[in-house]
DNA sequence: AATTAGTACCTTGCAAAACAAAGTACATGA
DNA sequence: TCATGTACTTTGTTTTGCAAGGTACTAATT
């Protein structure tokens, strides 16, 4: 068992390190609140829970990649949209290249090292 | 800058989720020491420093991933060479599959989402 | 009018881990 | 014996995911 708690352990470092990106690159197709997002991101198999996406979309507003606006719900109370910004976009184009390196030294090391 | 300085920060997020993947990786292939582990990874990229590595070495070494032996040095003192234990592999096998799930969930909300 | 269920947002406390920086120790050559 | 290079370790800080609990709004049911 403990392997595979370790390994759960190393799945969800993994997950922590692509998670801002994943966000941004969901958000910069449409803009979304966050059940949903959770929703969506349950669906490409990329678990999050609202302790872990609430603060984080706090932090990206806090930094200019993301806007927020109050919407009705047709049921429930009203939502928090929130909307990628130019600022954003352009940190999402640098996390592109992040991730394609990371993508990089893993076949690196596993290839040709 | 502030972008930049953001980019590092998920660059280093990214980093941290694998970082325990490469080491295991390369260890896999031939056993190794700290310092030429240091200089592999910076080859292929993935920057790591002292401080984050050996605390990493011992922790996988606790959970039985790994192994050591000392080895005399042709300069300088001895050497703690790591070897992977079969544990170790049937871990790395595990990390494989989570990495490839990583992987397929970035894929699936940069083109099917 | 009060209660319940559903939805949505936020906060607190804890644990894990990367990193910078400083420390210890051994070997070798000047 | 002192300086240099190599190697291993530890400490303190900071970040962040997550579990759990809390607040608040709406609509349907009693």
């Amino acid at each position: 068992m403990e392997i595979i708690n370790n390994v759960e352990n190393v799945k969800s470092q993994m997950r922590k390190g692509v998670l801002e990106y994943c966000i941004l690159s969901i958000l910069a197709k449409k803009d979304s609140y966050a059940p949903a997002l959770i929703a969506e991101l349950k669906q490409a198999k990329m678990i999050v829970v609202e302790g872990t996406l609430y603060p984080l979309l706090i932090r990206q507003k806090n930094q200019g990649f993301l806007t927020y606006r109050w919407e009705e719900s047709p049921q429930g109370p009203p939502r928090k949209y929130y909307t990628i910004t130019e600022k954003g976009r352009a940190a999402l184009q640098e996390m592109d290249q992040a991730w394609q390196d990371v993508v990089n030294s893993i076949q690196y090391i596993k290839n040709e090292l």
